[in-house]
DNA sequence: ATCTGTACTGAATCTCGTT
DNA sequence: GAACGAGATTCAGTACAGA
């Protein structure tokens, strides 16, 4: 039994309760492998609600107070698991829509093509402070914020693991890609990531190729020897790899009167906004004058404004030969000092 | 009190249980509108899960047998909202999400941009015959199957309805095109449509305008006056606009069909040729009509000149003000989703 | 008329370490 | 605990004013 509040992020990929009846063809009459595994046979809604609310709590109980969990899961369970995180007490944090590149079309013709699949993302609770790498995020998509709409293709190909008939070794392998926004975005090198329902071990491959420790659960003995030598073959990246872009709040700080000390701003340096609307002038110990307001660039950012608060770096700008650049820009030069 | 069986199709946009604290401010200090309405607060999850058992249940006696049910939701609401559908025995027939073109950025950087929305379509029962306008859907998508995952902008513009102070008169006014897929696939023209949360009638307006019945409950008055005002300047497209049927259809950037969608074009709309010698109506699924001849802008415009073929892009124009403009210059002004 | 820059806005569960 | 204060944080689209 794993000790409570030893796990920084769970991943979980549990049976979806497919409720399928009887086999599907294509239109050429070929038979389509779905998924009809013993381990997704639930006698009825409440028999799954208590499996479900089982694996959950015993997840929320090893979560750190700060941790966070993913769950995967189509309309056939994420309604229930969702319903039933929220009772446990987690907090959503975001539902994520993984939307497939390549889906299974519907060939009855009776339904929208099912081309996505939803994650839940989940705080342990609503007091917790989760890590999420903001930066790295924005970073990962060209620079403008991660929305909740990701794009894939479905895990095919050299990825996909199969038998030496050449079948597919499990039913719904996820991609790599998808594990690996998924541990960025909420982890970092060295914390351990949990997957209760390891399946070939996507999550476990992806976390030791980040650094990341993991612990797998798997009954299927077929599935964990096909994990452990996948997980085998992983190397891990070099450590410089699989850091996150530092959210801003995590770079060193570098205070405002270095930026005076080191000469960069001299002491009655004039700065203006950014539409040169209000004026202020640097004085020698890093605090601004404006008129009749004295204090730090926060503060005399805001008292200016007349707002409750603002951030100097970005609100104070300098005249450079008849452009304007936050302050902000002139701290990447200078190395923060040591703690 | 309606009476049973007596409803084809329900669209409701319950409260989303939002559960905000405080205000949330822009990072230019600007304070966000939010929801804070006195019909968005409950107690607790037991409270919203009982209101929302009420109203399905409702909405499950006076659907007809092979009627179908949509909900739309955010992660606040959709898990509970899912889970009671199958409770009361709805069958869900797909989850679609409703990607934001243009979702408000999430502002302190601690969650990823809240960018889709979910809605549920689900059967009365497992046993029901759904109406399902398969080729619609593929027409409007040229001719590629409906899939799951639908990009659509916000309700802005001149679109958004407003009180005299040029302020938003519901805070969550859904886009009419939103409203045109989901009747289009799912109803034909005749059926009863029964909104439960009328809101500022959007969905009237649409049922109206593709010439179905619709059924609105809502208790705000002042929404009731805004939709029935809105419902009332509706004109409804001719008949033969309104119902769909196949088409082959090139691919191209922006399908047709989004100009449609989106009120560029709306159905019944008139186009003709550079020289006024031939007339097409606009069907609602993105085909055309032009005497006997039915089907894509190009096959359409083939037919007419009894060519062999025909870039109906360039070849029909629409009359605005009394001059033409090919219906290819209406493209620009539409983004093609990614991806 | 056409272009450009500025302002505004949208179903949002929106900080965190130190005192 | 609470209070304080530093400082982190936005994208797409529409509307409108001014050139």
């Amino acid at each position: 039994m794993l000790p409570a509040a030893s796990v920084d992020c769970v991943f979980a990929d549990p049976p979806y309760n497919l409720q399928l009846r009887g086999e599907l063809r294509r239109p050429d009459d070929s038979v389509v492998d779905g998924v009809d595994e013993e381990w997704d046979r639930f006698t009825d809604f409440a028999a799954y609600d208590a499996f479900t609310r089982e694996w959950l709590g015993e997840c929320r109980r090893v979560l750190r107070k700060d941790g966070t969990l993913w769950v995967i899961g189509t309309y056939h369970n994420i309604f229930r698991i969702g319903a039933i995180l929220q009772e446990l007490g987690f907090w959503i944090l975001n539902d994520v829509v993984w939307r497939k590149a390549n889906p299974m079309p519907n060939f009855r013709g009776r339904r929208f093509t099912n081309a996505h699949e939803t994650l839940i993302w989940a705080a342990r609770g609503r007091e917790s402070r989760h890590r999420f790498n903001y930066q790295a995020m924005k970073a990962l998509n060209d620079d403008v914020q991660m929305r909740s709409d990701w794009y894939f293709p479905l895990c095919t190909g050299s990825e996909r693991l199969r038998n030496e008939h050449g079948l597919k070794l499990h039913p719904t392998q996820k991609p790599e890609a998808l594990l690996h926004r998924v541990l960025l975005a909420c982890t970092q090198p060295g914390d351990v990531v949990l997957d209760p329902f390891l399946g070939t071990g996507t999550s476990a491959a992806v976390a030791k190729r980040l650094a990341r420790h993991f612990i797998g659960i798997e009954r299927h003995p077929a599935y964990v020897e096909a994990a452990l030598g996948r997980v085998r073959r992983v190397r891990p990246a070099p450590p410089e790899a699989v850091t996150a872009t530092p959210t801003r709040r995590e770079a060193k700080r570098v205070p405002f009167g270095a930026l005076v000390e080191r000469g960069l701003l001299p002491a009655g340096t004039v700065l203006t906004d950014r539409m040169r609307r209000v004026q202020a002038v640097v004085v020698a110990d890093g605090t601004l004058r404006s008129g009749t307001h004295h204090g730090s660039i926060h503060q005399v950012g805001a008292a200016v404004q007349n707002a409750p608060s603002c951030n100097g770096w970005t609100f104070w700008h300098i005249d450079r030969d008849g452009t304007l650049a936050a302050i902000d820009t002139l701290r990447a030069g200078l190395i923060a000092p040591p703690d």
